[in-house]
DNA sequence: TTGACGCCCAAGTTTTCCCATGTTAGCCCA
DNA sequence: TGGGCTAACATGGGAAAACTTGGGCGTCAA
């Protein structure tokens, strides 16, 4: 379900830096979990509470949201999503087609989703259509952001991340 | 029954004032012995004290929960567990596939469980059907974590366990 | 004028907190 | 060394607080 057919922009790595960051990372609020939502009649849901304080602590105001790249999902988030997307445009080199191609995709299809007094906030039409979304949706906590997702095709996700996994765990079981 | 409510399989706790002794012989608290709990009418099981000084000790507000990849129970622990966990998904770029895949299986499935003031907590539905756990259920200490199991499950699993474990001991005296 | 949007209120539930009580293990002392 | 005595634990419920949800209104703009 991820890596559909188009081809698929290389993406430049990071230097290396992997401990002390991460270490300070586990201090912050993270999104986990899943949770399940529904629309109600004026097309609101209201954003789990683990995940609007996540946000508070954030500092951002309203969500930031933007199609997944190679999921029928919405990926949201809030100034740490931010950065993370200004980061991985930076590895770009300036005026490349690559680069214009990542901005776009990732902040030209954005929105910012404003909460009302209750934590409820309401789902773009063109983001619900990339997801699939029509009246049940859940929430998928990554740590930096969450998912969102029209249940049965988080389901089949959910299959293919956890097969990953149990990959990735016996290779790492044979190398050590 | 109360504070032995926890019995059958029940293994004696540190004498009293031999906590801080413990600490300094093994460096670090580690989730040690079976304990047997009940859920209550509420849904609540109370931690075992011995635990939750492991969990105290490590700083972490709350119990860091998973579905144990390969076997029907619950992953526990603290801040430890959760940094072995970021460091296997710290190993993939952000905003990789591989990244979000293994956000997906170790954090979407994961919770968080608060401890009421008499340290107890609730396990959520969707991991105790995970467990197959009803009503009883044993705490296993693992190290720097613990598992969550039924009863029924667990024995079976140490039955499998322990045969495993003489074969490959069997193994060794004959190549050793 | 109609529709989209934001804010306010009013429940219905679920979770968390608080207190009381029954046990158990370790300690002190005759 | 046998009994209390006390500090910890484990439990059971009831009460309070936090979350969700479903609508009602007024405002702004097409």
């Amino acid at each position: 379900m991820a890596a559909g057919g188009a081809a698929k922009l290389r993406i430049p790595q990071p230097k290396s830096r992997a401990g002390p960051v991460v270490a300070v990372r586990w201090r912050m609020g993270r999104f986990l979990s899943t949770f399940q939502g529904r629309l109600d009649s004026k097309g609101r849901v209201s954003l789990p509470a683990a995940f609007r304080a996540v946000l508070e602590a954030d500092g951002h105001p309203g969500v930031f949201l933007h199609p997944a790249l190679e999921q029928p999902a919405i990926e949201a988030g809030g100034n740490r999503l931010l950065a993370e997307i200004d980061g991985l445009i930076g590895r770009f080199p300036p005026y490349s087609e690559a680069r214009d191609l990542m901005a776009t995709a990732l902040l030209g299809q954005a929105e910012i989703a404003k909460l009302d007094p209750e934590g409820r906030l309401t789902l773009p039409e063109r983001l619900k259509a990339h997801a699939g979304i029509s009246q049940s949706l859940v929430f998928v906590g990554l740590g930096e952001k969450f998912r969102i997702w029209a249940p049965e095709k988080f389901t089949a996700h959910l299959e293919e991340a956890t097969s990953n996994l149990r990959a990735v765990r016996a290779g790492l079981s044979r190398s050590g």
